[in-house]
DNA sequence: TCAAAAGTGTTATCCTTACACCCATGT
DNA sequence: ACATGGGTGTAAGGATAACACTTTTGA
């Protein structure tokens, strides 16, 4: 029962979602994501990815911090382990191999200005660039109405019988895009991308087999692999941890202003917020201290500079930035 | 960048954290975790484990699904993947060798009413036999300050100097444990585990070859491998999603009282709660219905019978039970 | 002097916590 | 009748959301 006679060799890959923040201290600052630079043209983005070898390192997290230093050049601070995929099917390949790779997904965050430019094969694309359905900063996205609904509507149509148990397509649409009410939690990133991958909305559907026509409307830039799945469960995972631990400082540079920190974090959360209440958030929850310092390139009234209180961390278990209401 | 060459084949295994309550509708009943009959009276308990096999079951949550029901003959509701452990060093045997196994955790749900008397290799244990310092329902475990204390905080006091940027020995003892200030964030189950793996008072570090002194005194029940750490990380998960999913229906019978939840509930997060507020909770969350009938069996007024409302699923996207207050 | 962004004060509302008392049944 | 647990009303305090206005600089 507990460990079978021959073993099942499989191979692990380790998959790293390394994000930064590029214009941190601009009015529109972008989340960037670090892919592997495409050996062509044509062929589709990729996460930078690597295998586990256990003989050279003891856990799971070394071995990603080993290859990605070695191979990126690029330095990782925080890093969290995502989820392990091991789905057959979802690693075809133009050659029709479905190599039998498990892989575990990793969140890892570091900051633009320390990124070496030699980075010999990676470089950072924004990550809206990949879900642009995620980006509600200037408003509800225009091509949720125009491109996304219609297609997943009749993909919610298409279903005869509900699942017992489980939610019909129609209420998963209702709840993860807020079709009619309104609702939209931002933390779904990961839902809704399965949703759209599983009506066959999404290039990767189609080249997995899935939904049968012709190559659908392209909704993102794809990637290869599962990869986009992986950046899904990032994407979400960061944007939830934010609430209730302090991460968010892992990206931004040693001192800024406020309305730099806020504009960041709206970056991530990819919504506006209040700005009375996010500086009233900030100040209680004392997670920053100001330097004494002023920025005067803002352009107007000049800012004053803050720095995160590292010492947070040993005050209180969960210093996050429970970010609440919209704008 | 993307994959290399020669495969490192290692092998898969599958963990699963099998979780049931027992006397639910009893003055106190006790979470039950599955575990795999020794097979001697010496050795350690273990969780129930099996290789993943990728060309018998396509995801690993199937395979997972596949041989715990052909093994234990226990039903699985809900499955939840929990984390991918690759310590090395964690999977000491008494013959000294060291296989590569990577496992990956699972957290999943079960009711004691179904489960079939013949589970042949299995039994369920309570889990507090393994984790005694995590039960709170009759006050501070006076373990705490007998036996774990002391040798934390002589761990603690043993580091000479403060690791830069991450918390020291005796910052994370206060968070983990509320040494002095007082809270104690029951959600940091696995924690709290790993800071008495790392200070060598539990009998897995002795072990593994940490701590050199004898065997410590023990404190619960140890298990083979990293399983018991497996087990804190199903523990602290299952504690922290029960207040943001309806997942402690999973464990209910299909009726049941609004004591009996209760009861549950802080059987599961090891702390008794408020009574009126609970139930102002509960019905504030609008998870549960009135059966019309009653309970006759409590030995005082009787009670009325509630069923879980399965379609608040698909009403609100987090129907859980933000359980706060203490009693 | 005016545009542009920084920074503050106040109130309404809801949620959380805490308190104490009444109710219905079996023995 | 009384012990036993079931069940409820209400008020204080704090957190959250929403409102609009003043201040300081660079151009």
């Amino acid at each position: 029962m507990t460990q079978t006679s021959h073993p099942l060799a499989i191979e692990i890959g380790l998959t790293a979602a390394i994000v930064a923040v590029s214009g941190v201290a601009s009015d529109l600052p972008e989340p960037m994501i670090l892919v592997a630079r495409p050996a062509s043209a044509t062929s589709a983005a990729a996460l930078p990815s690597g295998p586990f070898d256990p003989v050279a390192h003891r856990t799971l997290e070394i071995g990603l911090r080993a290859w990605v230093s070695e191979q990126t050049g690029v330095p990782l601070g925080y890093v969290e382990q995502l989820y392990t995929f091991g789905d057959r099917g979802r690693h075809a390949m133009a050659d029709d191999r479905d190599p039998h790779v498990v892989s575990v997904g990793y969140l890892a965050l570091t900051r633009t200005g320390e990124i070496a430019q030699e980075a010999p094969d990676a470089v950072f694309r924004p990550w809206y660039a990949f879900f642009p359905w995620e980006d509600w900063r200037a408003g509800r996205p225009d091509m949720l109405d125009r491109l996304m609904l219609p297609g997943l509507q009749a993909w919610a149509s298409q279903e005869t019988a509900a699942p017992q148990g489980r939610p019909s397509r129609t209420e998963r649409l209702r709840l993860m895009f807020g079709a009619d009410n309104g609702r939209f939690d931002e933390d779904n990133v990961l839902e809704r991308y399965e949703l759209i991958y599983e009506a066959g909305l999404v290039e990767e559907a189609h080249r997995d087999g899935r939904g049968a026509g012709p190559a659908p409307t392209p909704l993102g830039q794809s990637m290869l692999h599962d990869h986009r799945r992986i950046l899904a469960t990032a994407m979400g995972r960061l944007r939830a941890k934010m609430k209730y631990r302090p991460v968010i400082f892992e990206l931004m540079p040693e001192t800024f202003t406020l309305t730099a920190l806020q504009r960041t974090v709206e970056a991530i959360s990819g919504r506006r917020l209040h700005k009375q209440n996010f500086r009233r958030l900030i100040e209680s929850a004392a997670v920053v201290e100001a330097t004494g310092d002023m920025s005067h390139a803002t352009g107007g009234r000049p800012a004053a500079l803050f720095r995160f209180r590292r010492d947070v961390l040993q005050e209180r278990p969960a210093p996050g930035l429970r970010v609440g209401a919209r704008a």
